[in-house]
DNA sequence: CCTGCTGCCTGGACGC
DNA sequence: TGCGTCCAGGCAGCAG
């Protein structure tokens, strides 16, 4: 499922191949999938609002997001929830020609063709009409996971009874973090996934937030984790998976004590964490 | 403010 | 081979 690493390393391959190219067709499969910032859903998206004719000046991410901004300052906020992929190819020849669940294409100027595939459909198109509005959207959600600072990490943290998994799942609060880099960062920093916030001691919390990055930015350098659906949007896949030490572990000895490594539902999610090195 | 639950959605695994 | 069932989980919405 694409996290923050996946995302940016979407958002890293198609920057060269999608900078300063004209968006000449827009396919739209499935409307159902968009929808218009801070609009009622007032009838169906235009191709004009996902980007037709805009020259594409920008990619940027933020969390779980990215967006393709055009000259214009027309935007396309792309969100992937659990199976969302983009793909990219030759117009004519290009893996997502022959995919089930594409539901926007993107038909570029260079004969190249992006596409929005999501079998699941938790993820979604918001178009919006300026750059500025990009800025709203993202304003509110919590700081970029990769970069996040101790200080912005112990603002969500203080006083608050929730269990720190909810903390890092929370993208009001920290964006960017899914199931398995919050598992991942909690084991590394020795935090148990129920503790409640305001038990994390001040060298607890400065030590999750350099792991949090730490963990962000190793993803990120091995392209992402590839288990079923993720993929680069040439097809290949990511390789941070083998570096996974809890994520889909459970059962197994743990790579630092040996104990097995316990699974439970913690925050209505699975759950992986070693009952020794991450005590309560 | 918080937690916990539901619903959205498909494909893969598993039991019979 | 083909059913039925369960599970995966990001996120919005709602009740308590």
């Amino acid at each position: 499922m694409p996290e923050l690493p996946e995302v940016e390393t979407i958002c890293a391959w198609l920057e060269p191949r999608l900078l300063q190219r004209r968006v000449e067709r827009v396919h739209i499969a499935r409307h159902d999938v968009c929808t218009v910032w801070e609009k009622a859903t007032s009838g169906r998206v235009t191709p004009r609002q996902l980007l037709k004719g805009g020259r594409v000046v920008e990619l940027c991410r933020h969390g779980k997001q990215m967006a393709l901004v055009c000259d214009d300052g027309r935007c396309v906020c792309i969100q992937l929830g659990m199976t969302g992929q983009m793909m990219m190819g030759d117009a004519d020849t290009g893996a997502s020609v022959k995919c089930r669940h594409v539901h926007v294409r993107w038909l570029m100027n260079d004969g190249t063709e992006l596409a929005f595939r999501d079998p699941r459909r938790f993820g979604g198109i918001t178009c919006l009409v300026r750059r500025s509005d990009l800025d709203a959207r993202w304003a509110e959600l919590g700081p970029d996971a990769l970069t996040i600072r101790v200080d912005a990490l112990k603002r969500g943290a203080q006083g608050s009874k929730r269990m720190v998994k909810a903390l890092l799942l929370n993208q009001r609060v920290l964006a960017g973090v899914g199931n398995i880099y919050c598992d991942e960062a909690l084991f590394l920093a020795g935090i148990h996934p129920e503790t409640r916030c305001c038990e994390l001691s001040a060298e607890k919390v400065t030590l999750l937030a350099r792991t949090l990055r730490r963990v962000l930015r190793g993803a990120v350098r091995a392209g992402g984790s590839t288990l079923k659906d993720y993929q680069k949007p040439d097809g290949t896949p990511g390789i941070f998976q083998r570096s996974h030490l809890v994520y889909g572990r459970g059962g197994e000895p743990c790579t630092q004590c040996s104990h097995e490594l316990v699974r439970a539902v913690v925050c209505q999610r699975g759950t992986v964490y070693c009952p020794l090195c991450q005590p309560v």
